[in-house]
DNA sequence: TAACTGTATTATCACCACTAGTACACTTTT
DNA sequence: AAAAGTGTACTAGTGGTGATAATACAGTTA
């Protein structure tokens, strides 16, 4: 199963919905034409409710990253990557932000700079969320 | 008025007196032995239920950044910028996150570094949150 | 026709941030 | 001693919203 919720996170189910979505198209592994998962399989599959998968892709829609066509499904946009791309570098400053905090909470500025290219040298490398 | 507050904001008053409250303590606005303002002043001139700066002082109180004392006051603790910087070591993993989305969206490596050279040459200068 | 798709509506529940009001005990100031 | 300021506790109520439940309608595909 390509998706996958918390339940116990604090964080609202239809927003993960839109989050991961939102990253599988960024990486690639949802590509433009792609058909998203129906409201129905989804629902079933994440043992979620259909109005809060509705709620989640209403939203995908709104921001132009799929277009839904009543009676098909669901797809990725074409120009989706390009409006991701756009938004990420809108959340550029609050990116800052958070680097300035770790700054001033005492971290070395070649520490920094090893791990911003640590992080473009395994760029390619799957991000593990198990602790193993 | 040291604290400010914005009611119209998504995140909770009392999520953002902690934040402030760490942010002044981080910075050296707040010294180990200040006294914080009180519930009552704080609630006054922050327009805000006495209850919502009571919570968010008991959290800071149950984080170690700060005691309080019946009666006198509630001060910022000795270890409290001790606390605060590890706190910030174990948001980098969160900040990794957000950096390689970044790099996802396509920025350059060149941009980053020059990025985060940037923050650290301008370390003393203050954020500035308004538009002006 | 049957089984899938998206979409819409209404009702209900639960949690939580927030407010309101009151009260108690302690410390400092006058 | 009195007053004013401090932290702390408790109960009650309100509003927003995330989530569920149960239907229903319309278009598309096998």
């Amino acid at each position: 199963m390509l998706y996958q919720i918390d339940v116990m996170s604090r964080v609202p189910v239809y927003e993960q919905i839109i989050e991961q979505t939102r990253r599988f198209i960024l990486r690639g592994i949802l590509e433009p034409g792609d058909q998203i998962p129906s409201v129905r399989s989804l629902s079933a599959e994440l043992s979620v409710n259909p109005n809060t998968i509705q709620k989640a892709l209403a939203q995908l829609e709104r921001q132009g990253l799929v277009f839904s066509v009543p009676g098909k499904g669901t797809f990725v946009a074409g120009k989706a990557k390009v409006i991701l791309a756009e938004q990420k570098r809108g959340e550029l400053e609050e990116i800052q932000r958070q680097l300035r905090e770790l700054i001033w909470a005492g971290i070395s500025r070649e520490e920094l700079l090893k791990m911003v290219n640590e992080l473009f040298d395994n760029r390619w490398s799957e991000t593990r969320e198990d602790g193993k």
